[in-house]
This record gives structure tokens, C-alpha cells and sequence, in this order.
DNA sequence: AAATATGTTAAAAATTTATTTAACGTTTTG
DNA sequence: CAAAACGTTAAATAAATTTTTAACATATTT
């Protein structure tokens, strides 16, 4: 190889890396190891790697490979390739982030609102049953009301929250909000 | 105080608790310390509170409710409000959920399609440059230029995160998924 | 002005999380 | 069937984060 193109294709690396590197920066937010978020800013720029080539590129140990691996493709960032003749495994990144920000954010937000639903929901039954409870002193009661209040009032929350999920799930949200270049 | 009503306080207390951890639990998986997302949910259940009063509440030191509470003003879940009469600052919590969406999303979303947006313009203009050079072989040249339309395609989706991200600033979203109560 | 109250910063300790090394279980190859 | 390849699990180490204790700065009261 010529020396010039030496160059270039250093300064591609150093183009790539530079991507990498905010990608990787951004991911640390999204709840997944220093190890998961260069792994998969790695794989962005890949058609598909083995756990070898990924310990070799990021020089670190085969087991953190294993683990950030399938951390990725719980949130569904990379998918298992079968490709034929080879016993290593292969996989690739899903480089639509599209897709990515759908199942991250689907998943993180119904969990949300499942859990808390749930908790208001019990906390509801239980404020209920103090206001009928004839025992209850009038302040206990006024007490138990406004919180029940308040409990109702952020319902409209987590409503909200499920339907913006739904609304991304069908994919409607983009006849609102259009994808589209320029800039 | 009757044996009863302090039976039906105790159940109040209860209940609250069960919304208070699950908002706790929630709120570790937007990055903020253990210490600060209970901090804002016992706070949800009060009108105000001092440094000391949620030291004595949460059981915790003084100064890690105070960078709790700073962290959770950054965030925009807290306010510092004016009692006058009281030396000691008070703080009560955001209770509009929404607001707090907006505040928490807006900004990640904004940070991460600045950062991301920065280095993918800086690594176009490497590419192009070595597809300007004379001296890159034709295989760098064509490796330059795929990279380029990965790049130039992943622009689509920031440039639609910050649309999103205008859209719930200018509350247009809720004109598309209106808030509503039921279920 | 001294003593107290309030909140913050800095250093230390404790805890949690991430990563590695070592061991293990399968599968495959020679 | 023994040896090697591959991946995962478990224990140990390393690193980072969170929380606390202690010291400090500022303002306020007496």
C-alpha cells in the first residue's frame, strides 16, 4: 500500500473513531456499561463481529464481551447472525436508530408506568378504605382524600405515557412528527 | 388520638409508601442516586421541606440531601421557594409529571443530537476529504464513501429527535396525544 | 463580638458496579 | 477419544460512585 492512501485510510479511522466516541459518550446515559456502549459504537461501523474480533478491537477480556453482548441485545441494539462455517458466533448492530430509540424507550417507559399504575393502584385501595373507615378522625379522612386526589390527578400521566408508547409501537407517532433529512 | 385514627394514619402512611418506592425505583434508572429519587418522592407527598426535615425524614446526612436536592433542581423536579420567617431554605417538589417528562427528555435528547450531530459533521468532513485526495486508492475511496452515507443517513434520526424535542417544548405533542384521564 | 444556625465543600469510608482471571461445560475437530 | 475451540458462569479484583464525617464559610442572633 502507498503511503498516501496509508494516510487516508488512517484518517477514516480517525473519522470513525470520532463518531465512536460520542456515540459511546451519549449511550453511558442509557443505563449500559462503558464496555456495552463502545462495543456497540464499534459494531456501528461493522457488518458483523465474533466475540474474538470484539476482544481484539476493544482489547478488553472475552467475558465482558460475553456479558455486554447480550446486555445489547436484551435492548435489542444487536441481533445473533447465523453465519455458515463458521463455529464462532456473529453478530450485528442494528444501525437503524430508529428502531433502537423505539424498543429502549418502549420498554423503560411501559415499565414505568406498569410499576407505578400498580403501586397507585393499591395505595388507592387503601386510601379508600380509610375514608369509609367510620373510625377514621374527619382529619385522617381530609388527609386520605387529598392524596387520593393526587394519586388520580398523575393517572393522567401514565395514561399519557402509554399512549405515546403505543403511538411509537404503530409507528402513527411519524405521521405527526416526519422523518426527513436535511440540515 | 384514638387507637382507631391511628390505625387508619398508619394505613395512610402505607399507602404513600407504596407509590414513594416505586417512583424511587423508577427514578435510579434515569440516573440520578438512590438518595436523590427518594428524596423527590417522599417530597411528592409534601408541600415543603427543609434540609433538616428530610435528613430527619430519609434518615440521611445533611449534606447528602444537599446535593440531592441541587441535583434534583438541575433536573428542574425541585424549586427552592421563599418562607419567609424561616433562616432555613425550603424546597418543594415538581408534582407535574409532565413538566418533569419535558425538562428530563428535552434535555438528554438535545445533548445527545448535539454531540452526536458535532462529530458526525466533523468526521463528513475527513471523509470527504480523503475522497477529494488523489493519492487514496480506490478501495479507501469507496470505504470513505460508505461511511459518509451511513453517517449522512444517521442524521435523519437527530434531526427528528430534535423535532420531537421541539414539539413537547411547544406542547404541540399534546395536540397529537392529548392528555386524557380514564382507566 | 461571641456563639449559634445553616448550608456547602473536601476528604474519607462504604458501597456498588464493572471488569478480569480462572474454572467449567459443551461442542467440535483431529 | 483426547485435545482444542468456544462461550458462559463464578469468584476475585479493580474502579467508580455514593454517602458520611469532619472541616469550613457565611450569615444571624444574642
Amino acid at each position: 500500500m502507498s503511503e498516501s492512501t496509508e494516510g487516508s485510510n488512517n484518517k477514516i479511522e480517525e473519522a470513525k473513531n470520532k463518531v465512536i466516541s460520542a456515540i459511546a459518550e451519549t449511550m453511558d446515559l442509557y443505563g449500559v456499561t462503558p464496555a456495552a456502549a463502545n462495543l456497540y459504537a464499534t459494531m456501528y461501523f461493522k457488518d458483523q463481529m465474533t466475540l474474538d474480533e470484539m476482544r481484539t478491537e476493544l482489547e478488553m477480556s472475552k467475558p465482558s464481551m460475553s456479558t455486554s453482548v447480550r446486555k445489547l441485545q436484551e435492548i435489542e441494539m444487536v441481533k445473533k447472525t447465523f453465519t455458515r462455517g463458521s463455529r464462532k458466533h456473529t453478530y450485528i448492530a442494528e444501525k437503524n436508530f430508529f428502531r433502537s430509540f423505539m424498543v429502549f424507550y418502549c420498554q423503560m417507559w411501559e415499565r414505568e408506568a406498569k410499576m407505578n399504575m400498580e403501586a397507585i393502584k393499591e395505595a388507592q385501595e387503601d386510601l379508600i378504605a380509610v375514608i369509609k373507615d367510620p373510625t377514621s378522625s374527619p382529619e385522617t379522612v381530609a388527609t386520605a382524600k387529598k392524596y387520593y386526589d393526587q394519586l388520580e390527578e398523575s393517572k393522567t400521566y401514565y395514561n399519557w405515557l402509554e399512549d405515546l408508547v403505543a403511538s411509537i409501537r404503530s409507528e402513527k407517532i411519524f405521521e405527526f412528527l416526519p422523518k426527513h433529512k436535511q440540515d
